[in-house]
DNA sequence: CTGAAAGCGCTTACAG
DNA sequence: CTGAAAGCGCTTACAG
């Protein structure tokens, strides 16, 4: 764990002064310095391996190079799809990320202001409210599937209620007119959602859908799902609000000797899980967008940070439709009456 | 986005120096600074809000309270229950986390020492060979999961091996004779997992287990574990080396009409995706202890940061069986005379 | 063309 | 008991 090399050092053996160094290795050595002495300078600093140190270089620029990301990670995993975007938009953009629980533990927030971030990406794994202290939207912010209710800062969503209604429409396209619904019990997203898929039925001109408030867990989809399957009015078909729901649903409809989508069709929404889009087999899927998302956030971001605030704004992203092998028109025959 | 307050502006606004803020602040004010002007500091720090800047901490006292986190994601998920782990050791020692793909974007790391991280925490998703460089065990280093090959820095793996055979025995005290074992195509912990089973079928007099490389993904299991119960030689049992292979061989023995565990149990050994020991019916799992894995991790690293360089040693952690519901006794007649 | 100085914001010896 | 100075490692005006 020798020393590193310091500008002192390459200067003391290139022969020149620290500034010299400081300025070959920038490259604002145009007119300045002499070719010779350049040479020896860049010589030096190879054979030293120097570079310069960030932690003196941010004392003087008062920038880090650095985004603090605030995670909300609420009652359910923080799925790397969402972060790993982030964190690709912002290595692309040159940054690097110091990631906190911003619900945990709160005093890390603080933690990175002291350290100087130059901004903060804040993100949830579902639309939820993330209410943001001052000394956080005092700096550059983006928020990710998420919503500051005060506006403190710009925020960047799925379109939570045309996902929803977009999975309706999925199922009415293939002929379903019985739709059921799985949702979580909590949370604007599952909230939205459901409102989405209520929406589309409705403007079909049909009966509304039966919501199951299930959960958020594969038993919980599982169970659902069961109790739907062996009710009165069976759906010939499901929308899930959530990945696991969409398991739990297909484990059930095993369960009862049934398949997929020959007995009951199914449509998930996109938690970023990668779980659903890859069972066997694999259920139709309307898509977050993470990666699209990101891109803008970072975008959205890195433009606060050069010309200091800008507007707050809310951007909305629309949420594709990806062909699974789960949906199929339906049966002709209730299933119940089988 | 007001200029944050310096030891400069509570030293004005008290009417002190700049260094009986520092004293004072810090808790060596003692026999220093009077009572009296102890008291204007610190309301003066109070009303203004100060904290120190941390980037001018860090360059004088070359400490960054900072860890970096170097990952290596090989072909699947990094599951966040290792990283999740990880952070919340890191938190509970007073350090944040910067963390980089070391395998996509290995100019990172070189960001990170620039950024002068007290050390690293190299960490992969299952257990690989991680060949660091040098410039990375010149640092206080800890290895999550992985080994350096040259034996750079110490490393905390858990016990593949015994894990495997953990499986293993976990069936065979139940009562099977005939296993069949699902496993990836490729990596150490693949490997390793299978010699375990082999080995505690082997130490039981039974003959050797069939072992089919899957790969990684639910329809590999899929397809691995229906090829095997449409085979011959039916097993009565099935140790997943993958989490997701587990889901996969659960959803064939759907397909086929079959149930887990009356016509099929099934152990799945755990890639922290908290998911094989949530299906219906719950797998039964020989669970990685991250939590355990972190916390020691970060003791040593700790310990390293502390009184610099200690020996490089390798720490083997047991992995607990976790009883679940896909385990029972086998059916007295084989499944395909049936 | 080149070197000495100032300053980013801290803390810690060191004089008074 | 208190203030001025040095120094962490850099870059950028500023004199020569």
């Amino acid at each position: 764990m020798t020393r590193r090399a310091t500008a002192q050092d390459v200067a003391d053996l290139a022969g020149v002064s620290r500034s010299a160094v400081s300025l070959v290795l920038n490259g604002r050595a145009d007119g300045n310095i002499s070719r010779a002495k350049q040479e020896a300078v860049r010589e030096a600093a190879l054979q030293l391996h120097y570079t310069p140190n960030a932690v003196a270089l941010s004392l003087r620029s008062k920038r880090t190079e650095t985004i603090g990301v605030l995670t909300w990670p609420d009652h359910r995993h923080m799925p790397l799809s969402l972060l790993g975007a982030i964190y690709e938009a912002a290595s692309s953009a040159g940054y690097l990320l110091m990631m906190v629980d911003a619900l945990q533990r709160p005093w890390q927030v603080d933690a990175l202001l002291d350290r100087r971030v130059d901004g903060f990406v804040v993100v949830a794994p579902e639309l939820v409210d993330f209410p943001l202290p001052e000394t956080v939207t005092a700096v550059p912010t983006v928020m990710v599937n998420c919503l500051d209710p005060s506006l403190g800062a710009s925020s960047l969503v799925p379109d939570e209620v045309g996902a929803g209604a977009s999975a309706a429409q999925h199922l009415l396209a293939a002929g379903h007119h019985r739709l059921g619904v799985l949702a979580g019990t909590a949370g604007l997203a599952s909230e939205r959602r459901v409102q989405g898929v209520v929406r589309a039925v409705e403007s079909a001109g049909l009966p509304p859908p039966v919501v199951l408030r299930a959960g958020h867990k594969i038993e919980d989809g599982h169970a659902a799902a069961r109790r739907l399957l062996e009710s009165e009015q069976v759906p010939s078909a499901l929308v899930c609000t959530h990945e696991r729901l969409a398991l739990g649903a297909l484990l059930a409809v095993a369960d009862l000797g049934l398949r997929v989508p020959e007995d009951l069709s199914l449509v998930s929404l996109d938690d970023g899980e990668d779980l659903a889009g890859r069972l066997v087999p694999a259920i139709d899927l309307v898509e977050r967008p993470d990666r699209v998302i990101a891109t803008h956030a970072l975008d959205l971001l890195v433009e606060q940070l050069r010309q200091g605030h800008s507007a707050v704004r809310r951007l909305t992203f629309v949420c594709p439709v990806r062909q699974g092998a789960s949906v199929a028109p339906p049966r002709l025959r209730a299933l119940h009456a089988g």
